[in-house]
Formats: structure tokens, C-alpha cells, sequence
DNA sequence: GTTATCGATGATTTCGATTACATCGGAGCG
DNA sequence: CGCTCCGATGTAATCGAAATCATCGATAAC
């Protein structure tokens, strides 16, 4: 592959002038510019992007690290990603992490190598050599979370309110007449759970319900909802409503349902949490809260843009609508 | 950020020992490499990347470029491309090309601009940069398709064997008694349509139902599945089964079949292909082709390394096992 | 005892671009 | 007419690590 000095005794011209022609095309006389572009046709020259990286220090790359990308909530935040860092000049490097901290190490550690200009993690947790650089560097570090928000970690973030979507889940549920509620959340360390989880206890309270609410924890996967709902099922004084903290959860929910001779939504309603694009065609179609995942992938990049270009100062949460799908898996509790 | 210049001078040695100690630590001394790893410590030490990949000319990364990352089948793959690619000590780039030609142009320019080591399509459809690179280079260009198989592309390449598959379900269909099959392709310019449509039509011929075949051409979309599925079933001689290309498109088939009160598999069969992980949950589960997802992503990263270490000489093909996973979506047909 | 050999390490060049600084010719101005 | 300024371009330092070649002391071989 042709180098710059190659277009550059092509063309006869210096290697500053080649490089302008690309950078600053402005700087440089037409008859030189195409003189220079004739050259870097001829040649087939493209400039060489180590090089350029390691001159600059910058690599005009974002990684993304995620808990699974088989995971269509997810990918669907990804996707909006991926078009706000093109449409930035950055492109994507993906990391799943499969919920393993090792591997969120891993890809720790080559964000410290400087293989991308900035991080965007999407689970819960911080890496230690992560943490110390934001500690060292504060809020100017370029890592931004998405989806989760927890204080403690003092990086900017988008999400949405949690707590009060799961609460105006559970208050909608209350007034269609419930009155035993199961809920089945994620694993209760990450903030995406616990805050959901304290909105629903609240909301309990609020209405005097909450010795009456089950719970059951799950781990967020299809299989996990079919084993949580199964159990909330098979107590005595069965819940009539199930809202589950995913919609894969609530998937595996209605499996459940089924199993058990129970039709949703005329014995159990079912709420999910996401609105990721199968739930309006599952049977019943998915009662759930719909997250704006692209949006926060779009608003996490602009985040982190906000922070490598200087703007930004301090730390920036930003929550994002939300809204509660009401579709057919949810009815008033049968009639005893 | 340190640089190796530091750690050696605190170190005590040159930047050749400490470059040595990280890239063939066998090489020097154990008490030298202490004294190394020390400074390393001591300064935080990382080296960096682009500095390393200009002197290499070797980035360790790959490009995935996906027409669409929130299709669960394509995640499942890159998910098995993201793991196999680790283990080979590369990370993954990622490029959602949405299906569009100026997308997969922009990613071939990364490519070329070499940006990433190998490249990995999971389309059907190679730019024309890159087609005169693999005419230029021929069977050592690191590039690999997966997926799809196109011959004339000239690229190695995983997949099923998609012909023999669809015939399997086509026979599957008349051996449950079905004579009216309606089938839902993908978008015929792709292989992965094509050949699956070959083997619908030679089965079909193979049993003389050709001219009882029905077909509409979809999108691999749900909605897609709603709308051709729809105008299968609404035409005279209404198919007793339908076959569509994909899951989503079957769970947008299972939509249809609702819509207009009938039941599956009661009065329409109906088998999808793919299995994602949420075909066995849908209701009726679904029948459906397994294709080994993760698998074809391992094999894909195995034959660019096989490339990239100068192992493979001719072009590879590889077919990989696809099932039949039979399910409750499909029963004989009604008796009228 | 002299020389080839080897293991450990250092000095230096190199990868390919960007960019601060230098240069140079011509326009503008007093 | 001489000086300044400016636009266009060239020269050369620089980014940080890898790798080639050189060096040096010690051991082995003859």
C-alpha cells in the first residue's frame, strides 16, 4: 500500500502539503489539491491509520461494552450507539462482556492501552482501573454509562427513571383491582434492579399492599422468568399479576402461566420492562414499559462527545422518557 | 501516561529490555524483568497501542460488518465471533451496515484504511474496493464471509447448507399430509434466500406439488411476516402450511394467522428458520431450521486466522450441520 | 591462549503520518 | 523603493514502540 512520501513524489510535493490536502484541504492551492489527488488516485493511497493515530493520539474509536449482545434490549441501545458515533466520525468497538468481570477487565484494559478515545459501558459495574482513572481525572474522563445510573460511580449517564416507571407499573396494576402482586426482578446489585425494586416497594406502601407483594429474584433471562413466575405461581394465595423486569423475564413468565393450566390475561396479568420489538407480538401482546433504547444510545454518545471535545465540565445524568405499554396481557384479576 | 522511554529510564535499562519484556520475556534476565515489571507498576505503565500497530502494521482487530444487530440471529453469531476473536487475542469492531450500500462502503474504507486486520461480512454483498482487493490478492486477502454463500465472490466462507435444509422442511410439510405450502422468502438478490428457495422449489417438483406452491417475497422483518403471510392466506386455496424464512418473519406469520381466527397448528402449519432463542417460547412453539449461530461465528474468525497467519493457501468453504427442530407450530393438516 | 559462540542488553533506525516552524514570492503600503 | 504581511509550500521534529544490529563479558572449543 502506497505511503504518503509515495503520493507525495508522485506528485511532486512535500508530505505536508499531501497531509493538508486531507486534513485542511482549505490551506492548499486547487491546482496542488488535484495535482495530490491525482496522485492518491493513481496510487490507490489511503493514509495509514496507526500512524495517524499515534501522531494525533487519538483513534477516533468508542468501545462499547455490554453485558450480551444476544440480548435485544441491548443490541437495540447498541444500534442507536453505533449511528450516533458514525454520525460523530467514530466507530464502534464492541465488548461483551457476558456479565463476566474478567472480561470487563479485559476490555478495561485496552481502553487504558488507548485503543479507543472513550468508554461506554452499559452494565452496572466499574472496573478498578477504570474507577482510579476517574478518580484521577474526574469528570473529564471520556467513560459514560448507559441504562444504569448509580452515584456512586461519578460518571455521566442516560437513563431512565426507573423507580417511578416500576411504580406507575404497579400502581396501574392496583388500579385494575390486583391486589397480590409477584414481581420478578434482576440480580438486586445493579442499580437497573434495586431502584425498579424500591419504586414497586413504595408503591406497595403507598397503597397499604405491600405485605401482599411476593418476590422473586431472577437474572434477567428467558429461563430465569419461567423458574421465578413458576415458583410465585405455585405459593399459596397466588398473585393475580406478575410484573417481571425484563421482557425476556415475562417471556418466560407466560411459559410459565401456560404450564400451569393459567391463561393470561384472564387468571394472571403479566407486565414486562423494555418493549424490546417481540413484545407487541407475543400472545397476549406484552403489557410493558417501553425504554427509548436507541435514544440512550444516541444521548450516551453525545455525552461522551460532550466530554472529549472540552465541553463539558461537570457530570451530566439524563433521564429519558419512558412509557407504559398497555397492551393485552394485562386485565382486572378474576372475580373470586 | 507513561511511555517505555520512562519505565526504562526508571528502570534502569533501555526500551529495547522493556520492550523485550512484554513481547519475549523469555529473553531477559528474571532479576532484569523484575526490575522492569517494578517500573511498570511503580508508573502505571501501558504500552501504547498505536504506536505498537505502526511498527507492527498490525492492529489485532477485526471488523464485523452486520446488516442489522438487533436481529437476535445476527447478534447470536457475532456473539460467537466476539468469543473466538478474544481467544485469538483480537477484539471486535463492529459495523451495522442497515442493509445500506453506503454503509458497507464507509466500513470497507476503514478496512482498507487498516483500521482492523480481517474482515469479517455477514451480508451478501462485497464493495467494490474490496472486490478488487480479493481479485488483486486472491484467496490471502483476509476477508470472510459468513452466513451467506455466494461462489462468484471468491471469499471463504461458513454457512449451512441452506438449499438441503429448506428441502427438509418442504418434505417435513408433505409428510404431514400438507399439499397447499406457502412459503415466505427473504429478499431474493441474497444466496441465503435464493438457495433456500431452490430447495423449496426441486422438493416441491421431487413430490409434484410444485404448482400448488405458493410464495411471497418478504423482508426477513416481522411486519413483513404479518403482511405476505396475510396474502397467502387470504387467496383461494388457502395454504394448509406456510414456511418462512426467518423467525421473525414466522412470528409476524403467527400474527396473521390470529388476525384472521385461525388457529396454528390446528388449521395452518407454520415453520420458521433460524431458531432463535425465542422460538421455542414463542406459542405454538415454533418448528423450526437450527442454525449453529454461534458456531458459524467461531468458524469464520478460525478461517480469517487460518489467513492472517499465512496458514491458508486455497479458498474454504465450510458447511456446517443445520436441524430440524421440530416443535408444536406444525401438525397434519385440517381434514376437510 | 586465542578465537568462535552465545546470552543479555544497549544504541539506533524505522513504521507513516501530523504539525510547528521556516521559507519564499508577491501584494499592499507609506 | 523598501518593508511588512500573507498565502502557499517545504523542512524536519515528533508521536511511542518494535526490531535490527552492535556490543560486551563469559564460556566453550580447538
Amino acid at each position: 500500500m502506497a505511503t504518503i512520501q509515495d503520493v507525495a513524489r508522485d506528485a511532486g510535493v512535500s508530505t505536508a502539503t499531501v497531509s493538508r490536502v486531507f486534513s485542511a484541504p482549505e490551506l492548499v492551492l486547487e491546482t496542488t489539491r488535484n495535482k495530490v489527488m491525482e496522485a492518491v488516485n493513481r496510487l490507490g493511497y489511503e493514509p495509514n491509520f496507526a500512524a495517524k493515530s499515534l501522531r494525533t493520539l487519538r483513534t477516533e474509536k468508542i468501545l462499547v461494552t455490554v453485558p450480551d449482545i444476544s440480548n435485544p434490549f441491548f443490541s437495540q441501545v447498541i444500534r442507536g450507539v453505533e449511528e450516533a458515533a458514525l454520525a460523530a466520525g467514530y466507530s464502534v468497538l464492541l465488548g461483551d462482556t457476558r456479565h463476566e468481570e474478567t472480561r470487563e477487565e479485559q476490555y478495561a484494559a485496552m481502553f487504558r492501552r488507548k485503543e479507543a478515545d472513550g468508554l461506554i459501558f452499559l452494565g452496572h459495574r466499574l472496573p478498578d482501573v477504570l474507577a482510579e482513572m476517574v478518580a484521577a481525572k474526574g469528570p473529564r474522563t471520556p467513560i459514560v454509562n448507559g441504562c444504569e445510573f448509580r452515584p456512586g460511580l461519578a460518571v455521566s449517564s442516560a437513563h431512565i427513571d426507573n423507580d417511578r416507571a416500576a411504580a406507575e407499573v404497579v400502581d396501574y396494576l392496583y388500579g385494575l383491582g390486583h391486589t397480590r402482586v409477584g414481581v420478578v426482578t434482576g440480580p438486586l446489585v445493579s442499580p437497573i434492579s434495586s431502584d425498579r425494586l424500591s419504586g414497586v416497594l413504595a408503591a406497595a406502601q403507598r397503597h397499604g399492599r405491600a405485605s401482599a407483594l411476593r418476590m422473586a429474584i431472577g437474572d434477567f433471562s428467558i429461563e430465569s422468568g419461567v423458574r421465578q413466575t413458576g415458583e410465585l405461581l405455585d405459593e399459596p394465595g397466588r398473585p393475580t399479576a406478575i410484573f417481571c423486569f425484563s421482557d425476556e423475564m415475562a417471556m418466560g413468565a407466560l411459559e410459565a402461566i401456560r404450564l400451569r393450566g393459567l391463561r393470561c390475561p384472564e387468571d394472571v396479568s403479566l407486565v414486562g420492562f423494555d418493549d424490546i420489538r417481540f413484545a407487541q407480538y407475543l400472545h397476549p401482546k406484552l403489557t410493558t414499559v417501553s425504554q427509548p433504547k436507541e435514544q440512550i444510545g444516541h444521548e450516551v454518545v453525545r455525552l461522551l462527545m460532550d466530554i472529549l471535545s472540552g465541553r463539558a465540565t461537570a457530570l451530566q445524568n439524563v433521564t429519558l422518557p419512558h412509557q407504559l405499554v398497555i397492551r393485552s396481557s394485562t386485565a382486572p384479576p378474576p372475580s373470586s
